[in-house]
DNA sequence: CATAAAAGTTGACTACGGTCAATTTTTAAT
DNA sequence: ATTAAAAATTGACCGTAGTCAACTTTTATG
């Protein structure tokens, strides 16, 4: 009776193996859906049943990797360390990751922040979990005292979350060039969402 | 001599002409390529000597009537309304713009916070109009002492815009269903960037 | 075990964005 | 006016994401 379930939870997980192993080597464009059916032995149809898109697979396969992240994060950000440096870690870890290959980090921010009617559902689910792990910092820190506890939780995260993508954004853009001048960037921006903008 | 030149902006206007019928007709995705040609009367290969992508032609399509928008707002921004009512009456007209029709906003949005290879050009323009009108508000209002003046000007600009597109964003994730929440959650957080976010 | 319904698989097919070699139009030179 | 080079136009063609009707496998029932 779980025969059905159990091939399902196999078949899947190959797609995402062969995505985790073709999108490396070869990047999202050049890889054909069908690429990825043949590396996973079964028919290119059969992906369809499985993900809405092309992309929702990427999605997939990121959901699985960005857990890594966070647990690497998490080992650094030694309690000790403040609100800002804590907000540094996470975000620039984020940045690493997904610009260690740059073509489908553009992809995951893409279909994260504006995503296809398709991609949606798996794209909310993603973001949930980015915004979770900021959370939890926030949650920490106004404990501590390091942050209002005047305002709503979700447009403080939400606050911090954008910083982070504009300089995501200015990144792809060609704005900056270097791992430096991103941490610059992001240092300076977080730094003025503490102190706010009101002169003085 | 100008003949050449005159019918190139001919055919230019008449594909953006067509794409602004065609694309407000039936939307972006079931515009094909095809119809714009024959819209503007031309072949399907000539649209190429002028765009990169289809979605450049949205994109210039825009750049035309983002002019309408700001103009719009100028009008509106009374010279002694307040540096946070003039960015929220510059955002929110953006918003009903490009909320006009669901459909290509989120593609116009897309394309100019993590643009594909061949658009980035296009949606550099684009943003760099955007992000000046921006710094206008804001130059004025470090003059009247509204605003910090010991921070870079673009880091002010990036910080607002980013709040502008973290809202754009959780509407199209569809956390907002009303003009009316977006107004407060942009209100909320332009506020929370005017005071900082650090405890009182 | 037989069997019928339900669930899952498949690759030929469709649709469309983008390319390009062949053709037409414009310009510049004599 | 002639003509050759340059620029612009074109639609047949290509590649690939996604669909779907036919087919296979699994499950539930008696």
């Amino acid at each position: 009776m779980g025969k059905r379930e159990e091939n399902k939870q196999k078949t899947r997980q190959a797609i995402i193996d062969a995505a985790i192993k073709l999108f490396s080597e070869k990047g999202f464009d050049k890889t054909r859906v069908s690429d990825l059916a043949e590396e996973a032995r079964i028919g290119k149809g059969t992906i369809y049943g499985y993900f809405k898109t092309k992309s929702e697979i990427l999605l997939a396969f990121c959901e699985d990797e960005i857990e890594y992240v966070f647990n690497e994060v998490r080992i650094k950000a030694k309690q000790e360390s403040s609100l800002l440096e804590r907000l540094q870690t996470l975000f620039m870890a984020q940045f690493r990751y997904v610009t260690k290959n740059n073509e489908f980090g553009r992809i995951l921010a893409r279909e994260m922040t504006f995503p296809e009617a398709a991609n949606k559902e798996s794209c909310k689910g993603l973001e949930e979990r980015y915004l979770a792990e900021i959370s939890e910092i926030l949650i920490t820190a106004i404990s501590q005292k390091e942050l209002r506890d005047d305002v709503e939780l979700i447009f403080i995260v939400g606050h911090f979350y954008a910083l982070y993508l504009i300089v995501l954004s200015a990144w792809y853009d060609g704005r900056f060039q270097t791992e430096q001048e991103i941490q610059e960037a992001l240092h300076k921006l977080l730094t003025q969402a503490m102190e706010g903008l009101s002169p003085q």
